[in-house]
DNA sequence: ACTCTGTAGTTATACGAATAACTAAGGGCG
DNA sequence: CGCCCTTAGTTATTCGTATAACTACAGAGT
């Protein structure tokens, strides 16, 4: 319930005895001088008397500028992590003054259409393409118009400044971890079809090479497996590793839920992780990681840096600099990794 | 790159050779006969021409409406489930033409601040103040000059409507299922002291005993256990629970984290959910229930109905009805309950 | 005495759209 | 023929704020 609804500045000006403008010259401090002390101290206690609060609509109007950001995404709803990626673009935006208004398209065209619609209308200042897991899109037409950032993914046309996690780097990071406690038989359980496209299973397939490679050990095709990023998989594929001669001593899961698997398939083996075998994850899934016993050892999707880093994008518009912009993956270690026995 | 910023009404109007009145009314179909359909059909044309789109700052300065929608919400990002709150917000908002102005406060009373002065000077027509998990809050004074709804959360003053899960109505369902699945000696692991005050422990709590009294069964206090929520509760009450002489043949868990913790804890016995125990989670966590082995049967906590409810509570404001919306949480039935062996 | 420079404001206007109030032309009808 | 109604528009004003351009006055400098 509003008694008067919310004060103008005009009726802060008449209560302050001064002129509309001087209130507006007072709350922007436009100052340089143009206005006695004593005069902003009266606006001031005018302004909080009656509770005036800016009209972000008059003000936006006039001046042109929406302190909007927009943020479109597919699917935010289905995905756990979706939290912090809305965390770091909100953080982001806040800090300069602006605001985040966010619409989920749930893949659909016709709201992903009006959702567009809607932030030309509210003449936002950017909008920020996220997708909910890592892959090549191509960008509605539409947001042509409008200075725009991938997040999460990467523009296919390559026009669109794009900020995803280095898939690679991370599978580097993880391997190099085993590699670095002294396992030289180290598997990998990917999750998705050697066919796929998808950047993520590439990405981290070739870092686990590359660390294998530079570390003078062969990538020995019999420890590479294919799943599809399930429980089952790695549930799976990990009872298969294990069960060759001359097994595994450690496995790289391409992702957190196929740790779980591992995890399963080793405790029905009647194995113990780590001693018999050490797992690394991907993802550092804040449901599932920290709970699995022992602590799982993963990578972490920069969720929140990569967020700010879009948002940043869009905020010093200036001049194109690159257009892709891999974030770091760092490694989070926990329990789920021993050193390798050496061998006698 | 837009090259000549987004055209206004009057440069359709000129294109269309009318006025900008005209094109107002065409736009926004106050028809009553008064534009020739030829006329109507030019200025389409021209809007279309040109990409023009309404300035939504404009229309909302002069219409005194915003169409927005406050979210706020304390930490979305750390909850799993959060963006199902914001879908069934946002969906709901959509469908009659609102967009939801969203802001994550962290628990952050500056930033909670800031983000109900934010909200003010947006003119939202309503603010939906989310929380993590269902408990009861103190509303900020700022928001008393605004219509708002408490979602996932009780006001404790009642002043304002409330929509949180019917607790006690899921913790019914659950036992109840137990029950007509012939099982007698049920167990429940809650996840809170008893001392606690939040009302999701609390509500369950009453359900399940309501269950076993309707069906004239003891409240056993020996089969009831008091964790935090966590999967190690969870590990260890089971643990305990099945190491009794007459043991429970059915165990209610009080969400799924701690149902995770009881499967542990049964294959850790060498034990089979369900033959051996049959359980119960709740949440229905998406990352956990349907990954666990057998799935879990789990009761859903009506996230998106809620968000749904609350943002049409602000949508049609008028006269208060009832200040406290319990919705109902139902049952996901999977694999982890059997029937009871008939006693012989 | 006159201009010059600050200081401390004020006035007027524009942003883009919605709408109340007006107008102009054409036709029907008594 | 004059009157009124209908159709198809137009004009003028308003929302709340920002800002360019102006004013009014006091004191300094020559």
């Amino acid at each position: 319930m509003k008694k008067h609804s919310t004060p103008t500045m005009w009726e802060v000006a008449e209560r302050a005895g001064v002129s509309q403008a001087t209130v507006s010259l007072v709350l922007n401090k436009v100052d340089g001088g143009r206005v006695a002390e004593a005069t902003k101290a009266r606006v001031m206690a005018a302004v909080a008397e009656l509770g005036y609060r800016t009209n972000a609509y008059a003000k936006s109007l006039r001046s042109g500028q929406s302190g909007m950001i927009g943020f479109i995404s597919d699917e935010v709803a289905s995905a756990p992590f979706a939290g912090k990626l809305l965390k770091g673009a909100q953080l982001c935006a806040w800090e300069a003054g602006n605001v985040i208004l966010g619409v989920d398209t749930f893949n659909e065209n016709e709201l992903e259409a009006a959702a567009i619609d809607m932030m030309l209308s509210y003449r936002v200042e950017g909008v920020v393409y996220a997708s909910m897991y890592h892959r090549v899109i191509d960008l509605p037409a539409s947001l042509r118009e409008l200075p725009v950032v991938v997040l999460n993914a990467q523009d296919r046309a390559g026009e669109v400044p794009s900020v995803f996690p280095d898939e690679e780097l991370g599978g580097y990071s993880a391997t190099r971890h085993l590699i670095d406690a002294g396992h030289t038989r180290i598997g990998m359980i990917n999750i998705q079809p050697p066919d796929s496209d998808l950047p993520a299973g590439i990405g981290r397939l070739a870092g686990y090479e590359r660390a294998l490679n530079e570390a003078g050990l062969d990538v020995d095709q019999r420890f590479i497996r294919y799943g599809t990023g399930i429980v089952e998989d790695g549930l799976e594929h990990t009872r298969d590793l294990m069960d060759q001669r001359n097994r595994p001593t450690a496995i790289f899961c391409g992702n957190d839920r196929t740790a779980w698997g591992a995890y399963r398939a080793l405790e029905a083996l009647g194995m113990n992780a780590p001693l018999d075998c050490s797992i690394v994850g991907f993802d550092n899934q804040d449901t599932i990681a920290p709970y699995l016993s022992p602590g799982l050892t993963t990578v972490e999707l920069p969720f929140e840096r990569m967020a700010r880093t879009a948002v940043q994008l869009l905020l010093d518009k200036p001049g194109s600099g690159p257009s892709q912009y891999p974030i770091e993956c760092s490694l989070i270690p926990r329990e789920s990794v021993a050193s390798a026995k050496v061998p006698a």
